[in-house]
DNA sequence: ACCGGAATCC
DNA sequence: GGATTCCGGT
């Protein structure tokens, strides 16, 4: 049968780049070791709807709650849904059935009292559909950290509100209580979901060229960093969040007012490093987490002289994890820029066990 | 409207 | 596995 999926504005393309300005990752698609699922699903057709303009008289982000929306057209909803997915039968009841499987999934739950008004689990969502066997693939830089962690952002665990931060939490903190993190290998089967942590190469699709390799940030903190506080791990410095945030999540109060656009601002949008200054990418993440927890957030990372150079195959030295968690910390209060200029080189690290 | 079990499909 | 379809119940 004939179905006009594509012919519609809503596009069916497993993307991994912008799509009408919106990124759409591609964890955020199911994992390609499952045949036939990479189809889209309906949180993510759901999301689909909600980044775009044209459909906001049929479902819409909810101003004030974070990550909640309301189905103002249900019958409409389920239109565009059953034209996707070329169901014509389609109605809301059926699809709310299908909204209502994401419950137990924690992927979504239900406003109650409030007709046709749905919630976003970032933080499931999220951990979810980032294939963890990607996390912990090294990267494949010359400069080596002693410690895998220093270059992230630290936030203690009071801290923890949900979703965002519980988002980049949860992998952090699963597997191991606080206090007892021992530094985790690479998964050896790719289908070793449970045993890894969280970083960010899932993200690599979203990030701009130059980017596209794995990073370093959002690898947890079970790298042995004596810490006073448990701790978690943000995204480091040298993720371009904004691609990620700007598209997938609604937007903020403040930002709700704006001009209507769904682009992420200037001030987001380019690159990391400019000329003179430095954006923080994760700035705008940071900044929705401080809006969750209600408090500040300090990140730390490296001077440049405290990283290693490791010319070439052979030994390296390494930096001693407390001489880089001591002299090494910078503290940043968010919502400044930063005057010092890391040089995103200086973000690499290398595994010892990377290939010469 | 909303819920969730069950069977079924792909 | 992730819906889709159906349906009895609240």
């Amino acid at each position: 049968m004939y179905c006009n999926c594509f012919s519609e504005g809503i596009l069916a393309a497993p993307v991994n780049h912008w799509v009408s300005g919106l990124a759409f990752p591609d964890w955020a698609y199911k994992a390609e070791s499952s045949p036939g699922s990479r189809q889209i699903q309906l949180w993510h057709f759901i999301l689909e709807l909600l980044q775009k303009e044209e459909f906001r008289h049929v479902i819409a982000w909810q101003q004030g709650e974070y990550g909640e929306f309301v189905i103002k057209d249900p019958d409409e909803v389920a239109r565009l849904w059953g034209r996707r997915k070329c169901k014509p039968q389609m109605n809301y009841d059926k699809l709310s059935r299908a909204l209502r499987y994401y419950y137990n999934k924690r992927i979504l739950h239900k406003t109650k009292g409030k007709k046709f008004t749905y919630k976003f689990n970032f933080s499931k969502l999220m951990v979810a559909n980032c294939p963890p066997w990607k996390v912990w693939a090294p990267p494949s830089p010359r400069l080596l950290l002693r410690s895998p962690a220093l270059c992230q952002p630290l936030v203690p665990m009071a801290k923890q509100s949900e979703p965002l931060y519980s988002m980049l939490c949860t992998r952090a903190t699963e597997t191991q209580p606080a206090g007892e993190r021992t530094p985790q290998r690479p998964p050896k089967a790719s289908g070793d979901k449970e045993s890894s942590s969280f970083n960010c190469e899932c993200f690599g699709s979203v990030l701009g060229p130059g980017w596209q390799r794995p990073c370093c940030c959002l690898r947890n903190l079970q790298g042995g960093l004596p810490s006073p506080a448990p701790l978690a791990s943000v995204p480091c410095l040298c993720c371009n969040w904004t691609h990620l945030l700007g598209p997938i999540l609604p937007p903020l109060p403040s930002e709700q007012s704006l001009s209507g656009s769904s682009k992420p601002g200037p001030r987001l949008s380019g690159p990391m490093c400019m000329p003179g200054t430095w954006h923080f990418p994760g700035l705008h993440l940071l900044a929705r987490l401080r809006q969750n927890t209600g408090q500040g957030l300090w990140c730390q990372f490296l001077r440049p002289e405290e990283l290693v150079v490791n010319p070439g195959p052979g030994p390296s030295r390494h930096l001693d994890s407390n001489e880089g968690l001591s002299s090494g910390t910078q503290g940043l209060k968010l919502g400044k820029g930063i005057s010092m200029s890391p040089n995103p080189e200086n973000m690499r690290v290398m595994w010892p066990s990377d290939p010469p």
